[in-house]
RNA sequence: GGAGAGGUUCCCGAGUGGCCAAAGGGAGCAGACUGUAAAUCUGUUGGCACCGCCUUCGAUGGUUCGAAUCCAUCCCUCUCCA
């Protein structure tokens, strides 16, 4: 079996390490126990932490043992790293219950059951407990303030203004990785790259504190090639939880990828082997980008949602877009047949589907040409729907390319 | 606690009594071209019963025929000092 090291490394994966040949050595020599956290500051997983299941499951895959540490006690505090001002605080109420929505999602990703399986925790359950002087006594004295403040992690909020709070934030991610070890003898804690003062804060601790040799891994942050953070939507993130994100969402977030992205999302967010991801993307001789994207989008929602959601999301997309006829997929909304008699304008059931914000944004779109109805372009927003509008009791409107909806006669 | 700077429409940022629903840029949306891509060009971007009216420039009051712009009080942010 190869090394899984090698593995995450030719996908791409990695980033910095404590020592790269060090943290290779160990990954090669047997089963390894190993961390990542996740903040419930939300009440879903987006796909920046897709990337960090992704790893889990590799590792997984390769005989170690992932721990899922649910960031209960950290949510309380809130993470400065590359924020310019500080978080929302949360109430204790709505990071339970956000804790609980990430853990479902967990067990869809790992094999939490067998006794060498993964194992999921929350840091609330040692971090809430703590005593403050106990703690500043035992762990507190191990941080420099100076060694803290050059750290990157701090720098933008050093101009910007940070909390005392804040600043906390790393000795609790610290101890952490310090209970982990003691627990359950965790060595290796990884994360996304923006967490590497953390994680190597939580090293040097167990150096510290038991002598022991800790290490971290850092993975690169889903971006763009031209540098943005990826999964961003002007309707916000695009999340794991499918009454967040719908699976077709999803899949169309994925199937519309820049040409430039579209290797990079296949070795971090799928399993296909490498060398035919780079068959698929290799442009320059011949391969065929936009099935690529398909692929892709096929893919990362059938490992998130399902295969069977992945197969409506595709056939809703070929449907729409390849002009077949399979509609049933599509979101639609519901129109009573006294509605449409007491007459009912092209705006107003713009309106009611929930494609357009506002009556002005109808008639806006209706003048710029962007509103379909039955694939007919529609040019007045006086324009009064009528029965003869609903072939077989369904209308298909599509307002611009790519957003399509359906309303049916009931 | 003291001194100073500042809070403008989705974001950045102009605007210092009427010509301001508010320059410019970014982002978004739509059109053209395409491959459900990128780049480019064009239009558009508070609301409504849309040639007119209504609500917006941290909050609340006030001055004025008229305020984002002036005054008062309050809230918040940043910088320096303590």
């Amino acid at each position: 079996m190869d090394n899984v090291f090698d593995i995450l490394q030719e996908r791409g994966f990695v980033e910095q390490a404590t020592n790269m040949e060090e943290v290779r050595e160990l990954l090669g020599k047997g089963p390894v126990t190993f961390y990542i956290g996740f903040d419930p500051t939300a009440d879903s997983l987006h796909v920046g932490h897709f990337i960090q299941i992704m790893v889990m499951m590799h590792m997984q895959k390769a005989g170690h043992r992932p721990i899922a540490l649910i960031g209960g006690g950290t949510t309380m505090v809130g993470d400065p790293s590359g924020r310019t001002d500080m978080r929302k605080m949360l109430t204790k109420e709505q990071i339970a219950a956000n804790a609980e929505k990430f853990k479902k999602t967990f067990s869809r990703f790992l094999h939490f059951d067998d006794k060498d399986g993964a194992i999921m925790v929350n840091n609330a359950d040692w971090l809430l407990d703590l005593n403050y002087i106990e703690f500043l006594r035992d762990y507190g004295r191990y941080f420099s303030v100076n060694r803290m403040l050059t750290a990157e992690c701090f720098k933008i909020r050093l101009e910007k203004g940070l909390t005392f709070l804040e600043f906390n934030y790393m000795l609790m991610q610290s101890y952490d990785f310090l209970e982990l070890y003691r627990r359950y003898g965790a060595l290796l804690e990884m994360g996304g790259n923006d967490q590497w003062s953390n994680i190597l804060a939580g090293a040097d601790l167990i150096r510290r504190v038991e002598g022991a040799q800790a290490h971290a891994l850092t993975f690169k942050l889903l971006t763009t090639a031209a540098g943005k953070k990826m999964g961003k939507t002007e309707s916000g993130a695009v999340w794991l939880d499918p009454e967040k994100t719908s699976p077709y969402d999803f899949y169309q977030y994925w199937r519309n990828i820049d040409d430039a992205d579209v290797r990079n999302c296949l070795s971090l967010l799928t399993f296909i082997p490498m060398d035919e991801v780079r068959a698929m993307t290799d442009i320059e001789h011949g391969a065929d980008i936009n099935k690529a994207k398909e692929t892709l989008a096929y893919e990362v929602t059938k490992l998130v949602h399902s295969e069977a959601e992945a197969k409506k999301a595709q056939s809703a997309a070929k449907a729409l877009f390849g002009g077949g006829g399979d509609t049933a997929n599509m979101p639609t909304t519901e129109i009573s047949a006294t509605e449409l008699a007491q007459g009912l304008t092209i705006i107003d059931l713009l309106s009611k589907c929930g494609l357009i914000a506002s009556n002005s944004e109808g008639r806006r779109l209706i003048k710029d040409g962007g509103i379909y109805l039955n694939n007919e372009r529609i040019t007045s927003h006086d324009y009064a729907l009528s029965d003869s509008d609903f072939p077989s009791g369904e209308a298909l409107l599509r307002k611009g390319k790519k957003v399509y909806h359906k309303a049916v006669l009931k």
